[in-house]
DNA sequence: GGAGAAGCGGACCGCGGGTCCGTATCGTAC
DNA sequence: GTACGATACGGACCCGCGGTCCGCTTCTCC
């Protein structure tokens, strides 16, 4: 538990790994194309260091996954509205779930990588866990939802809209341009939470 | 294109090879624990076979699932209502869903092995464009909802609701019995379709 | 600067998907 | 029934990837 620093050489290899991980992941057509090995010779440095780092294949892609969503994570907690928590529980719903997708859209590959990393789940994370609580939690306060008990699905079935595999589809196969994506589940979602529809134009995060 | 008929012992081997596959998916506890080679093996066939009748992993697991869900396709294509064709499109849309969502209930583990088979992603699916279109027709005939133009993402984000992955979480790790899934779905359905919330018990199909 | 802990790196391993080709079986023509 | 080409069989084999291991290097603290 005293929980040591970190040698000098760990943490800048760590953030070496990091960085390459992350032009890979851009750069690359699909997440399977990045294999380990890739990662280390792009970050020069041995596979041991690391595995040594990140445990696992998933233990990396979660922690750059954690690094890049820190940000968004950051202004929903403690930012300024629409985001932040002064704004009111409906239009907060829209904002988060909108500032989700964007967050998708922007990282495509590595969003991918991590809802099929096969053998684990990508609900058992903590972002996730994280993103549904605050999103249940504004879904309780919102007059008509609150109460019925289904809060929490809701929540799980809203987040589930931007799952990442959907957006490079719409996005890859589709052809859909992105804010055309943004204004389907913006109006999706406010439908589904009883408001009525105003299709305005949104601000980019 | 003269599309010849197979051979005697072909058939015969594609049809345990299936049989067996849907036994070992069903038993598993996870996808990835069955191997083509246990597959092979519990068919009493050699791996070659396997792959010869079915290309790769991913040819094998869509014919299975496509298999299973063929009843389903029926019912919903010529059969009665709700299911059926002449059920009025709020109805049927919420009757599709509870459908597809039984479906994947029942067929957890090989739905979940469908849906993460990382190098294909599971939205390029023949039973997904089918749904989908289904689901989009019915959504264009719903009044207040037509002609928005967003009925396409709508029919996407509604099925992203029953998603393997998901539905195997609010199972397994949350506990959740089926009813509740299903309540929870269909009322989720309601919502965002604008219908006023009717929680009555819902039939089995 | 010396000792010991912490970290490094890349050869190595196991496993799983996919291939190959000599052999067995089927369908057909006679 | 038999002979023969086409089709399918099967399991040894290959390859690439995630993950491990251990002798060596580098850091840190006194």
């Amino acid at each position: 538990m005293p929980e040591r620093t970190p040698r000098k050489d760990a943490a800048r290899n760590r953030a070496a790994v990091l960085a390459a991980a992350d032009t890979l992941f851009t750069r690359c057509e699909h997440p399977d194309d990045v294999t380990m090995a890739d990662i280390a010779a792009a970050a020069g440095v041995g596979k041991g260091t690391l595995f040594r780092a990140f445990g696992d294949r998933t233990g990396l892609i979660r922690a750059l996954y954690e690094t890049r969503l820190e940000p968004v994570r950051e202004n929903v907690e403690q930012g300024p509205p629409p985001l932040g928590p002064a704004t009111p529980p409906l239009q907060r719903v829209l904002a988060l779930l909108d500032a989700v997708l964007c967050f998708k859209l922007d990282n495509r590959h590595l969003a991918l990588a991590l809802e099929q990393t096969g053998s684990d789940s990508p609900y058992r994370t903590e972002h996730y866990e994280r993103w549904h609580a605050v999103l249940r939690g504004l879904l309780d306060r919102i007059p008509g939802l609150s109460g019925t008990g289904v809060t929490d699905f809701t929540a799980h079935a809203l987040l589930a809209a931007t799952r990442a595999d959907l957006v490079a589809y719409l996005t890859t196969e589709k052809g859909l341009p992105r804010d055309e994506i943004r204004a389907g589940l913006a109006e999706f979602a406010a439908r589904t939470l009883g408001a009525d529809t105003t299709p305005g134009p949104v601000a980019e995060g």
